[in-house]
DNA sequence: AATGAATGAGAGTTCATTCAT
DNA sequence: AATGAATGAACTCTCATTCAT
């Protein structure tokens, strides 16, 4: 009965982080962030409520780092990479990615969107993304600015409220929304 | 010596009724209804606590209450009548007040939009203004048949979630946001 | 129009005392007295809830009312006479009586009784009417002396406790217990 | 630096359970169920009102514990079994013991003698109740049945009265009640 | 004599967080 | 690393009582 490795009690930290979060998503989605309790997490996690202190120092902090997470998971996925030049064809598949993404895990989706007009959160995630996504504005200014429209910022802020149009009622009612119809429209009037 | 006249008392009401609904507005549109506190709501209304519960039964009652202010001065701005017939320069009109009405009173409006992702509110919300708003459907539904569009019910959908996100982004970041050329691209997109 | 006169007064007084009265009965017997709200005796007796307290102090004092005017009834039901001696028709008669007033009235008698076991009310009404009853309790006393009982007083309060039993449940199941076969038993067993 | 054994929280648990439930029971009895506050039961047991919930529910979970617990300590002190044939001797002994026990625990049972007479309460205690005591009620009607009495049911119905009548005034004045006396009437009235 | 708007203390309950083990 | 008993502050809501009119 050796004691553990410091490598695997570091594997043993990331699985139950892993464990945590993914509850927490869940009990989250399911009860709204406020009305979920750190004892629900738990149960679901398997784990104790004192453990849960010892991975995440608040409930917040577990809603940041799920947050966190998401947001790192999309810009993995849409591959976006600072300085980036975007050509039509690779803009075309940001517009289908952002709309397909959030479909693959509504759940995460949906929590994240509950928050995003409570202002504390608003702030505290704008903080905590905006290093990461300062070179993808300038990407896709560059790309409006090319496009040669009259005023390619209002084009673009324009761009980036119908596509949270889209993600919002593809979330809402996923059954119902066209989203394939939609990503042809926002494509045929964005790109052209 | 005599007690206050009825008349008097039926002021006192309504006057406390706005004060109160003015304050939870604010509290709930800044905290989030549920995390925002029913102490607090009094405390800006400049009452007790128990005062409120002499006027609304509950927090959710204060809620609903503001909910249904809010669908009711809004159809009443943009002049909603069941069963109208909208032609270009009415739907363009209609347009322009979805997105500058918002903006009148954003508290409201992010409030708003910040319950559309609390699966709890979302249908109480629901209830409280389908019958209200049934009729005004139809009619864009009819617009957009009328309109000569490939798939028009897609297409309506579509210009929902575009207005939606325009009306989001107007509200989140008002001063950066172009709200009237965005009004600009949503006319010459959906009217021509 | 002139001023009502110190008699009608007095009068309207009385008469609103008396309905206050019947409505805190109903109110406290239907959901106890802890549980029943002022404002639910107020609505009840259709007076203000600050009229109320224009007659009686607090809502304390509305149940010390209520349960000495319980008292003063059975007194005079009873036609006790301070100083009075028994003969065994006149105790036949008590105890009939005893046994048949709460039935009359139960509601009265049943919110009585919960009042009974608590600390602090009982008290209360012990020193209200100690002084009304000290009178029954020697005539009682004398009859049983002059019974020829071994031990007279034990008797007494033997006897005194059989007749809160039979009243009890007289009150607490008056469909199934035998009233009238519980009164012979008493008077059989005291009287001979 | 392992936790708490489970050993450890089973017997940690065992005696807040005790501490809560001695803490309400007196409590509960001098100020009656309803007016006795949850706040007050927690600091008699010189805990936080917060671990209460850890260990019961709800203030009613805690007198219907309170009650079961006080019920099953009669039926065991008086030996009651199902089925069980009373003879006299085993009759006295029961008539002994019923006015016995309620003066060894008097704050227990003056507690359950003042819910007797809360209408909500009472269904609750029924409820509880009714299946633990279908037995005793079967032998003891059959005792009187044998007993060649008149009219039996209206003579078990007495007796039990007469007990409840004695068993209250032993607890609500038991200096000056004659315990003993009382034994002796009562068995010599129903046995003879 | 009469009203009911208003208060404030306190009710029962929940829960994020801490800490002894 | 791990537990869950324990806390205390905050929660929603109620109500006896007061007071301006």
């Amino acid at each position: 009965m050796s004691p553990r490795t410091a490598a695997q009690n570091v594997e043993i930290r990331e699985e139950r982080k892993v464990q945590i979060l993914d509850a927490a998503l869940h009990v989250f989605a399911e009860e709204g962030y406020h009305s979920a309790s750190v004892s629900k997490v738990a149960k679901r996690a398997s784990i104790s409520k004192g453990l849960m202190y010892n991975y995440f120092h608040s409930k917040e902090e577990v809603l940041r780092a799920l947050v966190v997470e998401l947001w790192e998971y999309a810009i993995e996925a849409m591959k976006i990479v600072p300085g980036e030049e975007f050509d039509d064809e690779r803009f075309k598949e940001i517009i289908e990615l952002s709309i397909d993404i959030p479909q693959e895990q509504p759940q995460r989706w949906k929590l994240y969107m509950s928050l995003a007009f409570q202002k504390d959160v608003t702030e505290l995630l704008m903080a905590e993304m905006q290093p990461r996504l300062g070179g993808y504005v300038q990407s896709m200014s560059a790309y409006f600015n090319g496009k040669g429209y009259d005023d390619p910022m209002a084009m673009m802020r324009y761009f980036s409220a119908v596509l949270d149009g889209v993600q919002m009622h593809c979330l809402l009612d996923p059954e119902n929304f066209p989203a394939e119809k939609a990503k042809e429209y926002v494509i045929k009037q964005f790109i052209g």
